[in-house]
DNA sequence: ACCTTTGTTGACAATTATGTTTAACATTTT
DNA sequence: AAAATGTTAAACATAATTGTCAACAAAGGT
């Protein structure tokens, strides 16, 4: 096994700690500690905090959205390009189920300020037009083409969102929830391809 | 007009910054700013500033809980309360459009703890009886009750949770969003309803 | 072996936010 | 008028956090 190194360390410790420990607010301190590395190094391998909130940020993002286009570029029937995103999105968050909020809290922040984004979107764009193409075919309900996407991304991760309310208000065990989860992912799949 | 009490003054500055300013991480002093008053009266009136979170999130609970609680317990045909509830929620969120954020933030915060809900949920829980007896005669697609009530929730927030996201990567201008979400909510609700 | 670069550490400085205290003053209540 | 309550400014203590620095260690090249 290869040794990695440090500054990849102190990435994937602040990865874990905020997409899947929920420490979203992690100090540098906390971050160091959970890298086994002293806090100084974060500010050797990137200048300050922010620095690595916006690289690790960055990247979460660079990563989701190359899964996404993955998913979208397949050639594959347009039901199962929405079967296989609800799939992968699902597990996705099951593995990380504070990542969307870590980055929910981050694009809102006032305080931060990411780049735009560059990379190519060619994916997502003509996934908006197989989308449309599908509704002219009248395979499935006719809305903007946008509001398509919002709702799968929307269904799926909601859930995990306000995970602590559900439990609270229905008195849901954590077990009975992620048993929930997994049979809505078929629920959404046909809400989603319904007409 | 009369004119409102200190603390009321603070609360309610509290919650401009937090729900519709989205300082969603405001400092005592920022919050003292706002409502015009020295910052010593915040642990005057509230102990501390983690007290004063705490209220303000729990008031923000309590009343999404009524107004919900109220529209589901109307004396109105299922499709009508379906329709009341995404207006309703809609137009708070186009009115605080950092309300969810918050509460996202607050309850997914591992340093915080608040308390259990303790009112009285007759409002959703016979809400959730009707949806049975709905899917029961067939007018609406027959699933997990709780799945349904989270996709009422899922398709109307998610906009505004990933907005500046959503503004970059379609270069969407604040103002056609706006008008994308108000013809959103009609396409909401003939999904939420459809069989 | 020697030198240079890179990596690592502990101590320290600077900043920031919170909460407390006190004294003075204002307003309301009794 | 007296007493209780509300409000402010100032100073302070404290705690938490971030960033910097100089010294030291390890590694790599010549």
């Amino acid at each position: 096994m290869e040794k990695k190194s440090t500054e990849q360390q102190i990435k994937e410790a602040a990865k874990k700690l905020f997409f899947i420990d929920g420490v979203i607010h992690a100090t540098t301190q906390e971050i160091a500690d959970a890298a086994g590395v002293n806090r100084t190094l974060l500010n050797y391998y990137f200048r300050s905090r922010d620095e690595l909130f916006q690289q690790v940020f960055l990247e979460a993002r660079q990563e989701i959205h190359d899964k996404v286009n993955e998913i979208f570029v397949l050639k594959k029937p347009f039901e199962e390009k929405v079967e296989a995103f609800v799939e992968e999105f699902s597990s996705m968050l099951q593995g990380q189920p504070y990542a969307e909020i870590f980055m929910i809290s981050e694009i809102n922040d006032p305080r931060k300020d990411y780049p735009l984004i560059s990379t190519k979107r060619r994916g997502i764009h003509s996934f908006l037009k197989e989308i449309e193409a599908e509704m002219e075919k009248g395979t499935i309900r006719k809305m903007e083409p946008l509001s398509f996407l919002m709702n799968m991304f929307a269904l799926i991760s909601h859930p995990f969102l306000l995970r602590p309310l559900y439990h609270e208000v229905f008195k849901i065990d954590p077990d009975d929830y992620t048993r929930i989860l997994e049979r809505r992912k078929e629920t959404i799949i046909q809400l989603i391809l319904s007409k």
